[in-house]
This record gives structure tokens, sequence and C-alpha cells, in this order.
DNA sequence: CGACTAGTTGAGGCCAGTCAATGTTGGTGG
DNA sequence: CCACCAACATTGACTGGCCTCAACTAGTCG
């Protein structure tokens, strides 16, 4: 697990970034040989196609509580999650924030920049967190010689979209309740689809960062957790959760709309 | 207004798609000669990128309340509003309809079905409606050798997560007067950068439309819009609204956040 | 151990939802 | 042109769900 320093001469290896920390995974950020890679790259590229990408994938890390990026900084790379997790928020005038994502093992973040060159949103890690770097330049000058990698960016694209929509539909229209359950069920649902247990998993975001996202106080959710555990639908034990009545989420995630 | 028919043997002319009704103006969708290129495909086509992008450009028109694509249905297209507006809504399993945006001239809409190939939202026209149609596969083919229209492309599906950003923002943190006097903003901002009133305009969602995309029911906005107009900041005559204090609305945008 | 952060629970208030009655507007056909 | 109808908007009274404020507990880290 520890890494051998004397690779860090190894000249195919994409340049560190900024001041981040390096390490051996610096070296490994090589999608070919990752297990993740149909989670970010799902559609029809090919072993030459991915040895093509390994040349422009980076890597860096992220302490619990630091910035990947930040609002207003430079757009300059998409960023999956290798391992860790981030949530990303927007600003408020006042400087209040709204958390508008949570992003596990897998996912890939950063699209919020590609308008206007500069991030519009902030990621933020919510534990110690290694992400892949790619430098959005590159994967640009790629995708034009790889229609498949083009492929995969719009779809990665639009699935953001929708994902956001779902949200909105949550924050729009659904009581506190149905938005809790929502949320329990969308992790564990995203924790499946990774291979982990879809019934038991570790919350990363704190009460209040969950009340943000869903639109809620951090009392109404502390509420809520209880109120379903007392109800034998889940069992929380500080971050701990285990779904032991997942159709009884989903009903109330339907009820009295 | 009515079409002449004969003119529909014109070779270049796209194919009228499904069952639309056709006119003259699906001759008339050339991006060269067309006022609003610069909403939609705001970057660094020269004329040349146009006359291309003309060959794919087809027209289709809805009336007040038609679908231009419903939940479920294949994406084979983008759109983009020449006159008329639309509202986009996703459906909760009820039924119920959250309404996730309103589209006005220039504005480009389709691009939640990149995902899935399906759409996941509806629009549906809220007056009589032009839009251009743009065939997505003829778009992917020409977008791949004419690198300024793959750009903005991208910056266009950015640019849509950004908005629902901010809607998520408003939707999450913001009181119900808030949200309507950001949404009376937006609306004026959007005006303003098409060469219209930023202080004047006419309203073309009812108010139970505009309630479900801010989160809140009729009732409230119906009170909310009273109570501005009492205060001297809006003045609302049907669906003519005009911004009076446009201060004072932006002063209860950032209040008690 | 003390300071700090995060979570839990209660009491009370207020904002927005609900229900209901009435007014207004716009489209349609006699 | 006007009568009619349906859809939309307005306003009031009341309710209730979520927020606010506050006190307390548990866990963490120097």
């Amino acid at each position: 697990m520890v890494p051998d320093a004397s690779q860090l001469a190894d000249a195919a290896s994409p340049q560190p970034i900024g001041g981040a920390r390096v390490s051996i995974d610096d070296l490994r950020a090589v999608c070919s040989g990752c297990s993740m890679r149909e989670l970010c790259m799902p559609f029809g590229l090919d072993a030459d196609d991915l040895a093509q990408i390994d040349t422009l994938v980076g890597s860096r890390q992220r302490h619990k509580g630091e910035a990947l990026y930040d609002t207003g900084e430079t757009f300059d790379a998409l960023y999956a999650v290798r391992v860790g997790s981030l949530k990303t928020a927007v600003l408020a005038e006042d400087g209040r924030e709204q958390v508008t994502g949570y992003h596990m093992i897998g996912d890939i973040l950063g699209f919020d920049g590609m308008a206007t060159d500069r991030h519009v949103s902030r990621a933020i890690a919510l534990e110690d967190t290694d992400v892949c770097v790619m430098r959005f330049e590159r994967l640009q000058l790629l995708a034009q010689r790889v229609p498949a990698l083009q492929s995969n960016l719009r779809r990665l694209l639009s699935r953001e979209i929708s994902r956001d929509q779902s949200v909105m539909l949550l924050l729009g229209s659904m009581r506190a309740e149905a938005r809790v359950a929502a949320f329990l069920l969308d992790l564990a649902e995203r924790y499946r689809r990774r291979g982990y247990s879809s019934t038991q998993y570790v919350l990363r975001m704190t009460g209040e960062e969950i009340g943000s996202y869903l639109g809620l106080k951090l009392e109404t959710v502390s509420r809520l957790f209880s109120k379903l555990q007392n109800e034998g639908i889940v069992r929380v034990q500080g971050r701990n959760v285990a779904l032991l009545d997942p159709g009884a989420l989903r009903q109330l995630c339907a009820a009295r709309e």
C-alpha cells in the first residue's frame, strides 16, 4: 500500500498539479487497470482507447475538509473519485452554502465549470480522498480522435442534468420525511451499483450537510432519522446506517405528494 | 401564414418529423440568417461553420399546451426556441409534475435525453411556439468536423447544469418571497439579454406552473404578487408584469437567508 | 481534562399549505 | 355582440409542518 518513491521518475507518469501531495497513487491512475472504469467511462471504449486515456490521467489527493476546487477558480480539469467522497455546493451571496451533490467512488465531477471556464460550485472532501485528474484541454483533444470518448463525455454531462432534475423534484415537491427516505434510497442504489451493500453503509455527510442537500434544517433531519428508527425502518448508529425496511422507505417517498 | 406546399419539394429542406404541422417556416430554419444565433451558438462559429449547420436544422411547431417531447420518448434531437416559449417538467410517480424550467426565444432544450437516449422530462408549449430541430445524429457527425460546434455543445450542457444548481439553491434555501423575487429578476435578466425590456414583460406560465417551479402553491404565489404590488415593488395586471423597483427585489433575494 | 464539534430532544412560533368562497379573464357559440 | 362557461386568480380563515431557540449529551482531539 505504501509507495516506492523511485517510481516517481517514470517518464510516462503525468505531472502532479499545483501543490497537491504526491504518492505512488499518482503512478497508478491508469484507467486501463482501474476497476472503476465502467463507472467513469461506461460505453464503447476498447483497450486501445483506454491506453490513450491513460496518458492524460493524473491524480490528486485531498484530506477531509479540503477543497478539490472552489467557486470562481479556473476550470481546467474533470475529476473522477477513486477513493473517498466529496460534496459539491454552491454559495449564496451571504456565504451560506447549499449542498448540491454527494459524490462517491467512480463519480465524475467538475462539469459545472465548462460553461464559463470557472467553477460555479465548490467540491470539498468529506474524508481523505483520491481523485483522478483529467486535464480538460487534453481530454478535449483526445475526444476529437476518439468518438466513443466524446460520446461518453456527453452522456456524463447529460446524466448530471437528469440527476439535478430529480433533486429539483425532491426539493420542490416532497415533504421532509419523503426527502430523507429518497436520500437514503438513492445512496443505497448507488452503493449497490458499485458492488457494495445496499442495506448497510456509512454516511459521510454531517446532519447539517444532509439538511442543506435536502433543503431541511439539521434538527429536522435528526428527528426524522429518530422517527424512522423508532418505526423499525432504519437503524442509525452514529454514521452507520442500516436500511431494515427499504419497502417502507419507498412508500414514504411516494406518500402524500 | 399558411404554407405554399409546392416548396416542400425543396431537396435542401430537412424532412418534417413525426406528425408535426408543416409551414413555410420549415424552409427558413437557417442559422446563418437567424438573429438569435448568438444565443444558440455563441462562440467561434464562422460563416462557413454556420452554413454547414444550416443543412441539419429543421423546424417544428407546437400549439399552446402541446408537447414538444414527452417523458420516455426517444431522444433524437435538440431544439432551439425561435418563437414562443415552453416549460419543461419532470413527473413524480403519481403523475404530478414538477416544473424544472422555463424556456424562451433562443434557449436550447432537450439535453436531458442525451444520457439514456430517452427524455426524462417533458417540454410543453406555453403558447404557439416554433422551434428549430437539430437532429442529434447529424449534429454529432458535424461536431466531429467542427471543433467550435463541439465546444459550444459542451458549453450549453454545462450552462444547463449551472442553471439547475441555481434552482437547487433557490429551492433549498430561500423563503417564498425571495423565491418569487429571484424568479422575477431571472426573467428580467433573460429578457434583457435578448434585447427586450427588463422591467416589463409578459408571464407565460400560470400561477400554478410558477408555483411548481418555485416549490410553492399557487395561492402563495398569488399572495406574494399581491404583497409586492401593495409595496409598490411590482405591478401585475393579469400576465403583464412591471418591475417598479428592481433594487428592492434584489434585496428580498438576499434577505433572511 | 477541557474545548470543541456533532447529534438529540423539547417547547413554541411562524411561514406556507389547505380548504373554501368569490372574482376575473378569455375563449366559444348563439 | 353578448351570454356563457371554464380556467385562472384572489383573498380569508385556519391548520400544521418545519424552523428557531435552547438545553443537554456523546464523542474527539490536543
